[in-house]
DNA sequence: CGCCACCTTTACCTTTACGTAAAGGGAAGC
DNA sequence: GCTTCCCTTTACGTAAAGGTAAAGGTGGCG
């Protein structure tokens, strides 16, 4: 038998309000089982909170990391469903190596900038020392 | 003389309204010269706007994306300062690094579907070549 | 039994990032 | 002079992602 967590477990562990983890039920993110009117959390929730993290560090909105999380899911019968599916999952991947571009270029730009700053501060030091 | 821009040029190169471009302004992401009432906007502020648009791609608010493109123009001039500068290019860098591994598992999650789906669109057509 | 900790729903509040409409200035062209 | 654009400010509206408060259920424990 698999081991189950309560809504307050969940929270502890990714950081969040149990406010949040409801919210993302109410949006069609998670569906955790009830036992009489309280939640029960399975490890595929842990899962799929764990993957909803991720996507929100990423800037995803709620409605993208659904659609994101379901292609783990979905098991499409028709052919079409299949490639429409396949569709989405091109253009997350596009999406995805555009992030990948951008963070590059952005931490090479910090990274130049921290050279900079770093020289600089050696430099002012330098002199501190000199005239002190 | 370097050539300026009217809101408008802008907010077509960028694909956004011009309500968002004066939104950044109030929010003090841009600051462009006035000609009389109206903004006039100089090479500088594109490149700004075009920062804007990454940090916006990468998830970013707009609050981080001022702090962030202010890095470029500060010129800090103590050495306390300065510290905390570069304090605060590494966190931003810290934070970059966490995005570039979550993009990378996330591509390769994606690969991976979209291989698992690929092969079972082939599958799929064989069989109905087969049958039809 | 009473209290406590944890859970539930309902409902209104807040922040961010704009959208949208109203009301008008100023120059260009007919 | 009037119309037509493009621009301006002011201001209210809205969607997303929760925060927060109110009011109450339930199981355990001394």
């Amino acid at each position: 038998m698999s081991e189950t967590f309560g809504i307050a477990d969940l929270a502890r562990e990714f950081d969040v309000t149990t406010r949040t983890i409801r919210f993302y039920e109410d949006k069609g993110l998670l569906a955790p089982l009830r036992k009489g009117q309280r939640r029960v959390y399975m490890p595929r929730d842990r899962v799929r909170l764990r993957l909803i993290m991720r996507g929100k560090r990423l800037g995803f909105s709620l409605d993208e990391i659904r659609e994101m999380i379901d292609l783990y899911d979905v098991d499409p019968t028709e052919v079409t469903q299949l490639r429409h599916f396949l569709d989405k999952i091109r253009q997350r991947k596009a999406a995805l190596g555009r992030q990948q571009k951008d963070i590059a270029d952005t931490l090479s730009e910090m990274e130049r900038i921290e050279r900079q700053c770093a020289s600089l501060l050696t430099e002012k030091e330098k002199r501190r020392k000199a005239a002190g």
